[in-house]
DNA sequence: TGTACCCTAACGTCGCGTAAAGGTGC
DNA sequence: AGCACCTTTACGCGACGTTAGGGTAC
């Protein structure tokens, strides 16, 4: 804590140490405490106003000031997470060694609006499911968020590598082997969420603008085309073989 | 975008639209690409001037700059974590009914040296298994962190309970499995980090004066000495069936 | 003639940092 | 007398919001 800063402290009556005859601030033990509570509460993000109100006015704000101050905190924290997996995203693409300027910064907006966009995935899942998608998001940090896009994305390109296999072939049962853990990663094993993805990817072609193209770069159609016969051969068989 | 906003970035160069003879702004199409990629930047945290020079002057800098901005993000999130879960204590010992206003500072504020702390701890942890803490620190959400610590302080008051039972006895044991489980979870099952808290706790009497009064609450000595004994018996009757 | 826009200029916000100009303690 | 400290006053930052006062398009 600077001397500038007590003095600002004082400006705002957070403080009102006593003064010696000459005019020299002195700080008694009482001052000390009120400081540590201004400091503590600033820590929080309060501004120094709404400080000043709690500590001179009411103290009993405090819980309701608290819980509103975490909800702000926490709408912050969603904002850095985003603009932390926007730049993964534009770096990953400038990697190559291309500069490309303006795509990167359209691979920022695009990274902005897909994560503004899932509030319109919402029609296509229960409300059980979209509260428990919402949480499971909440828990899962960017950084896991970003890897399992990736694997999706390399899942996506193994497969179109793959097109001309048959369903039922040891390669072609790999990646749907692949695509169903990923399935069960994603959606962390729960099936109302799995259940939302299913419907909100059988009405893809009515997704805004910004969100097929995320996966503009790959013959989706194909994709899922392909996985969805290998995931059949692969029930089949198991039936087959069970039963 | 306000109005006024477009005129402070033609004031700090970053548009220059034409104007009519009459004075008016002409947004041409390029002028709005440009408005596109300044508030691109923006998103992302960037200040205005350095936007200026990373379009005006060169946009190599842009992955550099990225990259910086990437990190002092990251800085910022650690720092919002670390206030939201400060916030979380703070409300959870507020919760009962008491007011208890400077007790609540407190808490705040031990709740940040607590996060601070951490460095400390380093010196029990070989540099391996510090490196692997760290980074699983930074994929651990607070939420979970939170839910952690309070499995933690609840199977400590249940140790407490418990104090008069043999170390042998179904209930002790019952006690360690879950001791032993938490230990997993907390540590992501890594033996290297495991190691490191053990030294660590080896010595918490030397630990600083915050820490400890973080268990100060419980009779933590007497529940490392019972969950000791109920681990040691659960390890003999182990290999004493099995071998 | 109205009214819905546009323009510039200039001060306010927030939490201090940083002089500048001068007094106090020892 | 010197030097390290204190005091008040006041401007600066960053990204605009918000008047105030006046012109323009239709």
């Amino acid at each position: 804590v600077t001397v500038r800063a007590l003095h600002h402290y004082e400006r705002l009556r957070l403080l009102r140490p006593r003064r010696t005859p000459s005019g020299y601030r002195l700080y008694a033990p009482g001052d000390l405490e009120r400081l540590e509570q201004v400091i503590a509460l600033k820590a929080l993000g309060l501004p120094l106003k709404r400080i000043a109100v709690l500590l001179n006015r009411d103290m009993l704000q405090l819980p309701d000031a608290l819980r509103m101050q975490r909800a702000v905190l926490e709408d912050k924290r969603r904002l850095l997470d985003r603009a932390i997996s926007a730049i993964q995203e534009a770096l990953a693409t400038i990697q190559p060694g291309n500069p490309a300027d303006p795509v990167v910064m359209k691979k920022i907006i695009a990274a902005f609006k897909i994560q503004d966009s899932p509030d319109f995935l919402k029609q296509y899942f229960s409300d059980e499911a979209w509260a428990k998608w919402k949480q499971l998001r909440q828990q899962t940090t960017p950084d896991s968020t970003q890897r399992i896009s990736q694997a999706w994305a390399e899942l996506w390109k193994d497969i179109e590598a793959s097109f001309e296999e048959e369903p039922a072939s040891e390669k072609a049962q790999d990646l749907a082997r692949r695509w169903m853990k990923l399935v069960q990663i994603a959606s962390a094993g729960d099936l109302d969420i799995q259940t939302g993805w299913r419907d909100a990817w059988a009405n893809r072609e009515r997704w805004p603008e910004e969100l097929k193209q995320h996966t503009a770069s790959v013959n989706i159609e194909r994709i899922v085309d392909f996985i969805g016969k290998a995931v059949a051969c692969g029930v089949k068989r198991y039936y087959d073989t069970e039963g």
